[in-house]
DNA sequence: TATTGACCTAAAGTTAAGTTTAGGGTTTAT
DNA sequence: ATAAACCCTAAACTTAACTTTAGGTCAATA
């Protein structure tokens, strides 16, 4: 059982946040005793779900969709798998495009040590991927295929 | 050499974005005739840039910055250099908290099978980690951990 | 010649996810 | 009993990255 303030401090979310998501109606049923919220282990839980969601890319307002499943008991179970299934392929993908940008990254990392070590980019702008050391020349191929 | 429209075709981006990038410092030295932006190789390869920045999660004021030192020629290959270091750490952070987020997603997946085959949240929410199947407890130790 | 289509600018509007402000209540330490 | 330290709400404000709107230029086409 938490006050607003002490479960600010235990997840290092502003109080303000905190009351954000519950206007929002990420905490459906959360209890007040004379106006003041409790917090307690539903609420904890919740708000390591909504870190979590938040963090895979979803919005409030489907966290939301999620938590009133929560609220209906068991016959949302199925609802509530198939979102954290599409979540889960979401984020895969994400990582999958990460993994490119990654790709680009190193290529202009490589790209400027050179450009350093030769004084200009002439040579580098007209270098064909043949000729690059095959490292690079994977990353270059990934990040622009 | 291609006219905004062009530009808005070879990478699905609206015209409005364009003027948006451009308004915002994006494209530094583009010419124009009477009036009409001339995108040439320069800022073709610099959409390809802010594309990859911005997907590595940076803003527009740092990107217009990347694009300044650009223009300013060799005395700031060394300032790339580090931008692409600097953004490259970052994005592998991202990677390995994507990477913790998955687990979590599997692991609450994994959570809602177990839910539907038994009717009921009861033993799942009394669980230890030492009591669930080996992959599950992994994953779901990476996310609470 | 008139209209269509592509270009332009400046400025206002949009959206998500908060944050800040203003005003007020309640419990606790001095 | 008064000030400090919490709690509360409603509403306005913020920020980034666009998007939309309103009004205008110019070239080619029917």
């Amino acid at each position: 059982m938490y006050t607003i303030g002490q479960v600010s401090q235990l997840f290092g979310l502003p109080v303000s946040t905190l009351r954000y998501y519950d206007k929002e109606g990420l905490f459906p049923n959360i209890k007040r005793v004379s106006g003041v919220r409790q917090f307690d282990e539903k609420e904890i839980e919740a708000i390591r779900v909504i870190e979590c969601l938040k963090k895979s890319g979803m919005e409030i307002k489907e966290i939301k969709q999620f938590m009133e499943w929560c609220a209906q008991g068991p016959q949302t179970y199925a609802l509530r798998r198939e979102l954290f299934l599409k979540q889960k392929a979401s984020v895969e993908a994400e990582i999958e495009r990460m993994n490119r940008v990654l790709d680009m990254l190193s290529y202009k990392c490589w790209y400027y040590e050179e450009a350093i070590r030769e004084g200009n980019e002439a040579r580098l702008q007209s270098m064909q991927p043949e000729d690059m050391p095959e490292s690079i020349r994977q990353a270059y191929e990934n990040a622009h295929g």
